[in-house]
DNA sequence: ATCTCTGCGATTGTCTACAATCTACAGACG
DNA sequence: CGTCTGTAGATTGTAGACAATCGCAGAGAT
């Protein structure tokens, strides 16, 4: 019901089901999203990529009126951003961004290493060809982003070979929590000023590890991913305690 | 906020903070719990107990009526519950007790598993002797429960036994998933007819993975922990399969 | 007999107004 | 001068009414 049960997200305009007699479809397939759904959208876009700040505050009122719509469906969707961990609300006193301490991002890529290795290990089990040449493909992309210096797609295909690696596990409750964990990831590194890095090689660190899941061999690929994501995560953590990015003005 | 984060509960009465000059406190700490929370909590447990089956519609005019309140505090606690995965809504048609299929309960396990491995090695790793005392005192009580045949006590203190585990581990982003988790294998538990099993002997599995925590042997603990869930996990598909517990009647 | 359309009832979605609670500050009181 | 008390403003909590939507049954057409 909120939406993000498909990563890959909007790519499902398929409407290919019983139309009947005339055949003249794509039409644009009409969405009736609710206003909670837009606002919870809406906000949770805007905490991932930093653009609301940890500790700017969120008053129901001031939503209702830049968004236009009455506060009963905004508070619906605040409640899920709480239960997500996005925001914290104090009774009577106001609601803020949740607030992320160097532990916090400690937390996140711990535990980002573990729900991935758990899925690197069932995609291996799994041995499906049609899998690993997914992977290979997105990373082939990656590469050639990372060489035109478009970090933005590099991002994004980073992303997708992450989130296809879960899928792939076929384990939906496993999917839903990576979502928290990934959401979470997400908004640290729009919030820390990432260093210049060399991208290609961020696209080719890939490699091995494909590599190893090739060949079948589990630890070597669980070795490889945990080095790979401890390596991202120490490299944020650190320019975390470079600049404060932690400290937001509050509105 | 929504009042989950000491897995304890309720034992923080401590009012210790400041009582300026006349030194008599312990008044028993008024609670202003909103209606949302109080709603979230009665169905939360309603269907952990599986007092609420899968499949049970959950009608807002009804709970309104039942629960002499309003909508609003209801509808946002049953978002909650959907965020939660205990609920689903379909819009403008109802909302229901998620229903459960094997392959629920096995990633369940499977996540349950996962979790705990994780929490055991970080423990291990700390090498705290009153953590592992603390354990330890837990399943001796859950010993002595079990040969009073007193099932109830044995389930809470089994449930303490693993909750201590994560706390332990002093990963907050973990204890936070262990609890969705945890509370999803409780609803599980609560939905097969059990078989009688020994008691004592529950009880008694937990002495094997204690020693191998305080022998520091990181390997053997997590081989005994994972048989351990692995079992539990076993012998509750099982009866699941037996009786289809699975269906609830829709209201 | 089958299909299509329309209206009805049930349920959720949204809005507006009002109540309860918190913090901070100003003023009364010793 | 310090302490308590009360009041104002801001914010969330709750209530009740109304609107939108969906599924289904039954009337009507083919």
């Amino acid at each position: 019901m909120d939406g993000r049960h498909s990563l890959a997200g909007y790519r499902n305009c398929d409407n290919s089901g019983h139309l009947n007699r005339h055949m003249k479809p794509n039409l644009p397939q009409i969405k009736n999203v609710s206003i909670r759904e837009q606002t919870l959208v809406t906000l949770r876009e805007a905490i991932l990529t930093g653009e609301l700040k940890p500790g700017h505050s969120l008053i129901e009122m001031d939503l209702s009126r830049q968004l236009g719509v009455s506060r009963a469906p905004i508070r619906e969707a605040l409640r899920i951003l709480n239960t997500e961990g996005l925001i914290e609300t104090i009774p009577y006193h106001g609601t803020t961004v949740r607030r992320l301490t160097r532990r916090d991002i400690e937390e996140i890529y711990s535990m980002r290493s573990l729900l991935e290795t758990f899925a690197v290990e069932q995609v291996i089990r799994a041995r499906n060809p049609d899998h690993l040449q997914r992977l290979r493909d997105t990373v082939e992309d990656m590469i050639v982003a990372g060489r035109d210096n478009s970090i933005n797609t590099v991002n994004i295909l980073d992303r997708d070979f992450h989130d296809a690696l879960i899928e792939m596990s076929g384990h939906s409750l496993l999917l839903s929590m990576w979502q928290t964990v990934a959401m979470k990831a997400r908004q640290v590194m729009a919030l820390v000023n990432r260093r210049n890095t060399d991208l290609t090689q961020i696209a080719r660190n890939h490699l091995p590890l494909l590599d190893a899941m090739e060949g079948g061999d589990i630890p070597g690929a669980i070795e490889l991913l945990q080095a790979h994501i401890a390596s991202a995560g120490d490299l944020v953590a650190e320019d975390w305690q470079r600049d404060s990015a932690a400290v937001g003005d509050g509105s």
